[in-house]
RNA sequence: GGCCCGUUCGUCUAGGGGUCUAGGACAUCUCCCUUUCACGGAGGAAACACGGGUUCGAUUCCCGUACGGGCUACCA
């Protein structure tokens, strides 16, 4: 049999990073089953709708490279992929009749309000956990309670209800999570979940196993908040008569610090995003921000993710999504929740750029450079703009920070570091650097090598170390006193330009 | 409150009865390299929640406690 895993979000927002996750492990699980990946969007619940939260899912499992086979947006032989699509052809209507027609199932006639008061009613009473259940069903207006003609009544009367799951107490409910083992519990503490809501739309309990089924998904993989509807869930296989999927419960992404798990608020607030992708919300215009636009790749997003939770046994740690596919497994996957560190997911962005083509770098560089200086400048090439990335690319950890780290490569300085200048500057370090352009002028080939030849029998000449007005010469270029490789920013800004900024400093200092 | 799940360095984790003097990575500290800062290299500090069992022997198995997390909607 195939391999079918899905991702079922609800359409109620940006998917975080969580969602993200759960969403890659179904991937590569199917991925290295020579599965199928299908995204389904759960949007039963229209009062939570969310107008670009299902473009927003799409396109940032795409960016992720989490390319669902099937699914809203992907097509497939199980279309629509949408509930509310499936809602409209009846299917989940055709599981909830069979289940009523066979006892499984019955029709409740209260209001929320009744069952508010029924819950209040207990609190007076001092009973904490209120359900509607096997103990309470019998004191509501449902069509165990209620003679069968009234039931016919009310229903002929298009009296509005629900249709609720009859869990028979007294059992013991027992699944294999592939994560976790067997799990148990006992079905008296399982309440009459409803299947189907007044408004006719199926709940997640019903609508994810119709779908499961008829989608025919072989592994149905969610997070650990849905561990305790699991008996709920085996009920409705069981009396349909049909096996369950193997569940896998992942364990949560909990907060950097403090408490409970990571959650949509918590991200801009400690200085992370939370989103794959930036989100705007379309009724307050808030921005949140994400990943991507960080400038994050959408490979090192994704490995820090996979990480989270899962290890491959063996120390490596930096992965591409061919190798996450083949070394996963849910057997190595951690029980407890994850707790996440941002600087963790820049060190695994570091880590590619690290390993980037200083080529391919420069082509993307000169790109951003040719937007802010201009097309002809010279500095926008490929090659000035690969030189500069040489330069710096052990210094960053995103390619988007080349350019603010390296600014003193594209313009000459305007301020020089006044520590140095203080410590250095005097009679004897003005003379070298009068005397520095005409040296630099006769260097033959303009490298680093032979300028910092030149450089150094210059600094001879004059009686001193070079050591004395290396730190002097590196202010005067870049205007700071730290930064690159000083003679190979020499080699790269060119003879004119060098030149030129020894006299612009010798006149303003 | 009830139910379920969990608990190894600050964080992510390895390890699943003796090999544990508990390993790696991030972060942190020290040193080396270096014209500086980074990178890199070397090293340091840093953890088996607690209490009972079981056992010749428990970080590893069982029970309890504590702590953490989740759920407890006509939300997913």
């Amino acid at each position: 049999m195939t391999t079918r895993t899905r991702f079922a979000p609800s359409p109620t927002g940006p998917l975080h990073m969580g969602g993200v996750r759960t969403a890659l492990y179904a991937y590569l699980f199917a991925k290295q089953q020579q599965g199928k990946f299908i995204l389904r969007i759960e949007d039963t619940d229209q009062n939570r709708y969310v107008p670009g939260a299902e473009e927003y899912i799409i396109e940032a499992l795409t960016w992720c490279g989490i390319i669902p086979d099937e699914g809203v947006g992907f097509g497939g032989k199980h279309e629509p992929y949408r509930q509310s699509e499936r809602k409209h052809k009846g299917f989940y209507m055709n599981y909830a009749q069979q289940l009523l027609n066979n006892g499984n199932a019955y029709y409740a006639f209260d209001r929320p309000e009744d069952i508010d008061i029924a819950r209040k009613n207990a609190e007076t009473d001092g009973v904490q956990g209120w359900q509607y259940d096997a103990s309470t069903r019998m004191g509501m207006r449902n069509s165990l309670s209620l003679p069968e003609q009234e039931v016919r009544h009310l229903l002929d009367q298009g009296t509005q209800y629900v249709i609720r799951l009859k869990v028979n107490p007294g059992q013991t409910l027992t699944f294999t999570d592939m994560i976790r083992g067997e799990v148990s519990f006992d079905s008296s503490l399982v309440d009459d979940k409803v299947l189907i809501k007044a408004d006719g739309m199926p709940t997640y309990h019903l609508a994810h196993i119709v779908d499961d089924i008829m989608m025919e998904i072989t592994h149905a993989i969610r997070g650990e908040e849905w561990l305790p509807s699991a008996p709920a869930h085996i009920l409705i296989y069981q009396y349909l008569g049909i096996p369950m999927p193997l569940y896998a419960h992942l364990p949560l992404l909990l907060k950097p610090e403090g408490n409970g798990k990571l959650s949509k608020r918590d991200g801009d607030r400690l200085g992370f995003p939370v989103f794959p992708l930036q989100w705007k919300d379309p009724v307050t215009g808030e921005i949140s921000s994400g990943y991507r636009e960080k400038g994050y790749y959408p490979e090192s997003f994704v490995n820090m993710l996979a990480m989270l939770g899962w290890n491959p046994g063996t120390e490596q740690e930096v992965f591409t999504m061919e190798e996450l596919i083949n070394a996963f497994s849910f057997e190595r996957v951690h029980k407890a929740g994850a707790r996440f560190d941002p600087d963790k997911a820049k060190w695994y962005n570091e880590q590619r750029l690290r390993h980037s083509n200083d080529e391919e770098l420069g082509l993307k560089f000169s790109m951003e450079l040719k937007s802010i200086l201009g097309e002809e400048d010279p500095r926008s090439s490929h090659d000035f703009a690969t030189g500069a990335v040489k330069l710096l690319k052990e210094r960053v950890q995103f390619e988007n920070e080349f350019y603010e780290t390296g600014k003193y490569l594209f313009e000459a300085p305007s301020t020089y570091d006044e520590k140095v200048i203080a410590k250095r500057w005097n009679e004897k370090s003005k003379t070298f650097f009068q005397a520095l352009p005409d040296v630099l002028t006769k260097v033959e080939h303009f490298t680093a090598e032979n300028c910092k030849a030149a450089f150094e029998q210059l600094a001879t000449e004059q009686g001193m170390k070079p050591g004395d007005v290396l730190q002097l010469f590196r202010v005067i270029v870049s205007g700071q006193g730290s930064g690159v490789d000083l003679f190979g920013m020499v080699e790269l800004l060119g003879r004119s330009e060098i030149i030129s900024r020894i006299q612009k400093a010798l006149t303003s200092i």
